[in-house]
Formats: structure tokens, sequence, C-alpha cells
DNA sequence: GTCTATATGAAGATAGAC
DNA sequence: GTCTATCTTCATATAGAC
């Protein structure tokens, strides 16, 4: 029982440190050798936690999506109106400018490298958008629940994900801090 | 000459035929193989036309820019008002919707592949969206020579590549045309 | 110029010693 | 449970016959 549980720490050990790599190289380009290497683990054991490359992606995804019901759990107790929480959502590319400059946004670099060829895995790593949605959509209806809230939250994600797309292809840091901007006015347009 | 000439055809044959693939697959998932195949070339002859993949690469990119100029002179001779080609632009997404939802925006994916790791390829794929803002600024300028093209352009952009990320996602045709409606109300505020 | 055969390396995955 | 050695496959790339 005890040894269950080291390896179940291990096994998250492995899938954090994946987490990361996955962000920064993509996951065709992402190795059994890097992840073992990220991990701190001989390469071969990677295959005693799993059986298979799909296998790591599908642990990352679910802990991201735990990580992110976290926070947006986190973001209702302590943010007050549905529009600050919007907001601050929108915000999500701002506080992480670097990254999103340098690997783009983790799920919609991810949804696009999958989405050509690789449909389950997709699927799989869709599930990120879908909690955010779900989310959004809770945050809209309370914010004007005479619109459409689905529309509505689809239309944020397309505006964080073009802003993130363009701003990693140029590296511009100036474009986040605008289009953020922008997308917080169209917000308190909406009251 | 003549045997120059022939060489060159080919050359354009691999280039157009391997277009779509690295459209469909991208560009760490389309081997030599495939270019062989979509090209019908014999695998090893790929190598006398082109020593590297980057090198298709950026023949490929050379190739659609080529396209794309001739696009956008075509719509600068047929269409007559700036508001009207760039509502065209807009379009794109949805006159390409099959695509789009399919395999995402060309453009888009294949910097947010090459973007993570291979920077100096990335670059060169980035020269269609230079190029792409370039005539957008000069129809923003038009329309309205009070406000900042560059960052109006840049916006439309921004819009375009993420419902082509969302739609790509969630193969959603509905959401391609909810949103490209919207860019065009947009454009048409401006006036 | 055209094509086949092959070199070389790295990937995912497995077998089996410890 | 842990780790090494290795299998198999497929990638880019090249050598050299024709």
């Amino acid at each position: 029982m005890a040894s269950r549980e080291k390896t179940e720490q291990i096994r998250q050990q492995i899938i954090k440190s994946t987490d990361d790599l996955l962000y920064r190289k993509g996951f065709n380009l992402m190795s059994f050798s890097d992840i073992a290497e990220a991990a701190n683990v001989p390469r071969g054991n990677i295959y005693y936690y799993f059986k298979t490359k799909d296998e790591v992606l599908a642990a990352i995804i679910e802990y991201r999506i735990e990580q992110m019901q976290n926070m947006l759990n986190d973001w209702d107790k302590t943010i007050k109106t549905p529009l600050e929480r919007l907001k601050r959502f929108a915000q999500v590319p701002l506080k992480e400018m670097d990254n999103v400059t340098q690997y783009g946004c983790p799920m919609g670099t991810l949804n696009a490298e999958l989405g050509k060829t690789q449909y389950e895995l997709q699927h799989i790593a869709r599930i990120q958008y879908d909690t955010f949605l779900k989310w959004l959509k809770k945050q809209f209806n309370e914010l004007t629940p005479d619109k459409n809230a689905g529309n509505l939250a689809l239309h944020l994600l397309v505006q964080t994900q073009g802003l993130s797309v363009v701003a990693h292809s140029y590296a511009d840091k100036t474009l986040v801090r605008r289009e953020v901007k922008n997308i917080e006015n169209w917000l308190e347009s909406l009251v």
C-alpha cells in the first residue's frame, strides 16, 4: 500500500514535469527521452507508469483540467461580479505574456496540432476548452441573461485564441496588452 | 535548356502537391515519403530538387505568397471599396469552411507549430502574415485615415485566427458563419 | 537526370535481468 | 518496482548504378 502510494507519487511527478514539456515542444516533437529527462526518471521506467505516449497525454490533460477547476473555483470565491470574473479570464494571456509570446496558448496550440490528423487525441485535448466554456457560459448568463451566453462564451474564447496565435507568431507583447484591453472594453459594453 | 525547364516544371509540381500536404498534416508529420507519393515522384528523387525538408518548406511559402499576391491584386482590381475588400478578406474562412473546420488556418496552424521550437522556419512561415497585414493596412488607411491602420489590421487578423482555431477544434461551421458576420459588422461600424 | 539501395539515427515500445 | 539492453520501425539523407 505504501508502494502503491509511491507509484502514484512518481506518476504525478512525471505528469507535472511533462505538462510543461508538452507546452514547450508540442506533442509530436516531445519524445520519451525528453519525458524521462524532464521527470528525472530512467528512460525505460516511463513505460511502467504509462503504456503509451497517448496515455501520457491523457494524464496531462486530466491534470490540467484539475488545475483549471481549482482556479475557476478560486475565482468564483474571490471575485465578486461576473464582469470581473470574465475580465480575469481575459487577462490570462496578459499574466502569461512571456509564455504566450514564446509558445502560444497551451490549449490552442495543442488542439491545432492534434486537430490535423490525431482526432482521438484532439477530442481529449478539447476538454480543456469545454471546461472553460462551461464556466464562461455561467458567467455570461449572470451578466446578461437576455443574450445567448453560449455564443458570448465562444466569442470570448475566439478573441483570446486569436490574440495568442498572432502574439505568438510575432512575439508581440504590445499586441497582447492592446487586445486584452479591447476584450475588457467589449465585456463592459455588454452590461 | 529544355531540360532545365523540365527540372523547374517538376520542382513546381512537387511544390504544388506538397503545399496541400503541408496543410493537411503539418510540417513535422509530413515525411519525404508523403511528399514523393503526393507529387508522384520516386522517393529518392525529391532530394535532387530539394536538399532538405526546410528547403521544401521555404519553396512552399514562396509559392503561397505568390498565390496570395495574385489574389490580392485581383481583389484590388475587382472590388471597388476598401470596406468591401476588407469584408472579402474576412470571408475567407467562410469560403474555406470545410478546410478550416478540418485542418485549421493554413497560416495559423503552421506558425503555431513552428513557433514552439523551429524559429527560423517560423520566421519564413510568418511572411504569409506579413503579406496580408501590409495589404490590410493599406485598406484600413483608405477606410479610416484617422485611425491606426496597423493596429486595425492586426485586430482583424486576430479575429480570423481566433475563429479558425476554435472552429477547427470543434469542427463548428456555425461558429464560422457567426464570427465572420460579427467581423463584418465591426468593419461597417468603423466607417 | 532518374532511380534504387542503403546508411544513419532516433523514435516508440518491449524483454527480461536485477 | 527498477533499470538496461534491445527490438522494430520509420525518419532524413546519401551513394552510386543506370
